[in-house]
DNA sequence: CTGAAAGCGCTTACAG
DNA sequence: CTGAAAGCGCTTACAG
């Protein structure tokens, strides 16, 4: 069964394609094409069940209403529910949208970045690996549209939607400190990472306003590889070794996913002998006995502002916008695992 | 900065774009084109960085490289792991993945596949709705390849990669009677899902089997609108009334973290009071404490499974291919929870 | 060994 | 008010 082109509703009808493709496209009017051929073509083309090869459009009008998110992983559910947002917001454009992980990987970054250009992406939400500003000023330089999302490339400057993750993190150190626990531990993941620079800056000030001396020690950078093993080492060297801490904030979902399994496996009990504080929230954390205290993101609004700013520059592609870049406040939300 | 096409290339060398097409296509060969101006037209692409029009390339050849996929819900971790996995197999044939979420509603389904088509995706994975038979009868009728996963509509033949729900959960539901736990209940989702349906043939099977008596008032089939508080209604009125249930069986991820936060809040612990299994599973059931004994679904190979199956059918479009039906089992994963 | 032409299905500027 | 033509960038069958 071949697809009814414009070509068969025009034959059929004997009129030509340029008619049928006005009228189908509501320029009619504008075009004053008489109201009777209008109505047959409308109703041939219901009839034959007319869809509009879009590959063809998108050839001749040179945009593929489609664009393409990039993240580090869209198995991870911080990422999974960014896709979805995204998918729904595009939606409302009429956009489709290609995920691709670029596993924190900015060579794969690259990749992904070229095949998707050749296939005529209109626009990247894209998640920045590290290492990846010379892919990102490519981008900028060929004047191809794009945000960046969750993290930014600061001295570059480009569309991004982040969030407050200096203040946040302050603010939920500085309530750990003033619920007595001045032995504050931080385990985070050691990357360049703007978001997790600024949620590092964001702890050692509130340490350092709050008076806490040596709080150097208490800050552990866990590497990707081996990661889960790595994270459970740090917990274990916070909890029982030097320092005795009594509380620990998590700087990221893993972390935190991480560090509470090996908290379990230690049988060190939540809160009574070690409160959390993680940055990110998730189901499983609501879930938890007890719930643990998070830093919830706006993930939806993050991806949400996002597609829109991305639209609205691809529909002005070549008027030059001027950058746009966000920064979202974040909920703190205080569950048992702290007090 | 305009991307260089395949004419500029031939106005520079002064040799027509057929050539430059066969030799960056590597028939230079095969059409006898002499080596020096292969060479030429190489070194010129490479020089000017040129990269194809992937849709120019799609409306002649007729076939887009893309592949869609269709879950309930890109957010949830189950599909999410799905996405990924289908995501890597892809690119390992050259194709490009758009993620679409269903919401578990069959016109959403319907609209989504006709938005698809018009975007000539070659083919599709799609985790059917209930209600959606019409909808894969047309995509079948019309020749559109495709295979199912998770789930299947048992009647129609067509491709489906799914797992063995009805002896996996047969198996478990009998750990745990033989474990001692002759009052099991049952929560699960009602919907007329196969998937679902099998869970509950087992469950009941296996209860049959073992002579209990009465099982009928042990299950709870849970709408999908108050998820969490109808879960948490189910998980009382099993443990608390009547009945005095000490195990749970969850037939999904989404019932079990919705029920274990609700034995939480209960106070009751697991498997002191009440010993617990889910169907799937996920990173916060092995972090739990106790950690949650679980079904675990082989997801990477559903997918890459899926996927091979899809592009194979793709690829020989007109010859007529048997339908694959494939079956994989689980892992049961038993941990403190119901021991 | 290489070029000219047709055509994938669409949209739009132009002519009448 | 409507049609013929050009062209988006590619591939391939055909001619020479």
């Amino acid at each position: 069964m071949k697809k009814t082109s414009l070509n068969d509703i025009a034959n059929k009808l004997g009129v030509s394609k340029s008619l049928v493709s006005l009228v189908l496209n509501g320029k009619a009017k504008q075009n004053r094409i008489g109201d009777e051929i209008s109505e047959k073509v409308l109703k041939l083309a219901k009839e034959l069940n007319y869809q509009p090869n879009q590959i063809a459009r998108s050839l001749r009008l040179g945009r593929s209403e489609t664009i393409a998110l990039i993240v580090a992983d869209i198995s991870n559910p911080f990422f999974a529910r960014m896709g979805r947002a995204v998918e729904d917001e595009a939606d409302k454009f009429g956009f489709k949208v290609i995920f691709s992980s670029s596993d924190e990987n900015p060579d794969k970054l690259g990749e992904l970045l070229n095949v998707l250009i050749d296939r005529q992406v209109d626009g990247f939400i894209i998640s920045p690996t590290i290492k990846s500003k010379e892919y990102i000023l490519k981008l900028k330089k060929n004047n191809i549209p794009f945000v960046l999302i969750d993290r930014c490339l600061p001295p570059i400057k480009t569309n991004s939607v982040v969030v407050d993750n200096y203040n946040s993190t302050y603010y939920a150190v500085k309530f750990m400190l003033e619920k007595g626990y001045k032995k504050t531990g931080f385990i985070t993941v050691s990357s360049g990472l703007s978001n997790m620079k600024e949620r590092l800056l964001g702890y050692k000030d509130a340490m350092k306003n709050f008076g806490v001396r040596g709080y150097g020690s208490y800050i552990r950078e866990v590497d990707y590889k081996n990661f889960n093993e790595s994270v459970g080492e740090a917990v274990k060297e916070l909890l029982l070794t030097q320092n005795n801490l009594r509380a620990l904030f998590f700087a990221t979902l893993r972390v935190g996913m991480a560090a509470i399994k090996s908290i379990n496996d230690l049988k060190l009990r939540i809160p009574q002998d070690v409160a959390v504080i993680s940055f990110d929230d998730a189901d499983a954390y609501q879930i938890f006995y007890p719930p643990i205290t998070a830093i919830a993101q706006p993930i939806d609004m993050m991806s949400s502002e996002a597609v829109k700013i991305l639209i609205n520059e691809i529909k002005q592609k070549n008027v030059k916008t001027e950058k746009t870049q966000i920064v979202l406040p974040t909920e703190f939300i205080i569950r048992e695992s702290c007090c």
